[in-house]
DNA sequence: CTCCCTCTGTACTGACCGGTACAGAAAGAT
DNA sequence: ATCTTTCTGTACCGGTCAGTACAGAGGGAG
């Protein structure tokens, strides 16, 4: 795994892997925010050194972005198995055990990447700005998705669905918050579990 | 506001406010988080230099905590004002729109200081353990306040109350995290609109 | 007035930050 | 073998970080 994956070029050949470097590079932006990770964590991490860091991946906020896209590819795609859970109320579970589930797993830090890096990305305005932006796609897409619920008839039509969405996706938020202050799975399954008997039902 | 409040003591006279030297001081953590303050960013905003902030409170860290005491005691009292509503729905409504009160008030800056610092608090990892202590105080009220309710009979039995709490502080979280990605006041308040349509009722 | 105490601003410390210049090493191309 | 290209590690850049040494200023106490 951490080694080069060779594609017969020319010039020295790197002696690392990128995509191995970029996932503990993941690692380490995912527990400590864009601002908290130093290139000493980084490199470290990666097990490379700076330059080759900075020749693999341009430079600290190009290989943050690198990062969020890959956490977004493999950590996040229960979103989109949510969404195409054939009913609202499927839709909230799978995102909310989804979200459990990303949060918990294993060796992985406590939290959303997403949540911990708006909140940690210091000066650096233009990925507070991106994750912005990333999220107003998902949260789109959720409302979307219950405004389809409504016409199905499995979500009542007096609910709003951009509101449904903004606390659908506030209880992905204390999930995250709730993680990265030191809750257990158990707490947070209790959490999920009281959000959903909230739940409107049709 | 800015002139000392010179208790008579011996030695030179403090030239600046203590309180209102904290005052700024919590703007500044409040809209930057603990690392992202820096201590040029801190005596600006105080109008002092270094060493009168260093002789006044202490270090950053000891500063910051006199901040979140001011926070707390200052920009928080909703939720004691929350606690002593009669119903368990009032208990909800309130705190949600103290919330709100809270992130958009005016010239404040955006989300929960204690949100904020809990995911920014950088390698001071004592203060990290200090807002999570503080948090489960709250914490453990509310869940008193809604035992209290169930007792009382405005809240169903069959709820768990710890379940509730935790929902509660999700929105409330999300309320935080959703002001600081750009929500409008309006977003926020149908945000906490479509929550308390989903709170549960006796 | 002189002594003492505490605050004031200037100017500094060592450590760390993100980023890079440079020389050498390792491969293909000729 | 030599050239070219690209990666490697060392050692450094200027800037900023939190924190402080020091001398002077301004007050009460004697």
């Amino acid at each position: 795994m951490n080694k080069p994956e060779s594609i017969a070029t020319r010039g020295r050949p790197r002696e690392f892997c990128v995509d191995y470097a970029l996932a503990q590079a993941l690692r380490v932006f995912w527990t400590k925010g864009y601002e908290g990770a130093s290139l000493t964590d980084l490199t470290e991490a990666m097990g490379i050194t700076r330059p080759s860091l900075y020749a693999a991946f341009g430079n600290k906020e190009s290989l943050f972005r690198k990062a969020l896209d890959l956490y977004e590819r493999e950590k996040m795609a229960y979103v989109g198995q949510a969404l195409a859970q054939p009913t609202a109320r499927k839709v909230a579970e799978t995102m909310l055990r989804g979200a459990v589930d990303n949060v918990c797993g294993g060796d992985s830090p406590h939290g959303c990447m997403r949540v911990i890096a708006s909140v940690n990305c210091g000066p650096a305005e233009s990925i507070h700005d991106e994750i912005i932006q990333r999220g107003n796609l998902a949260k789109q897409a959720i409302i979307e998705r219950f405004d389809r619920a409504k016409a199905e008839g499995d979500l009542p039509a007096n609910i709003n669905s951009e509101g449904l969405t903004r606390v659908l996706i506030a209880f992905l938020q204390g999930v995250s918050i709730q993680a990265n202050m030191e809750a257990s799975r158990e707490d947070l399954d209790l959490l999920i579990e009281t959000a959903l008997d909230l739940w409107p039902s049709a």
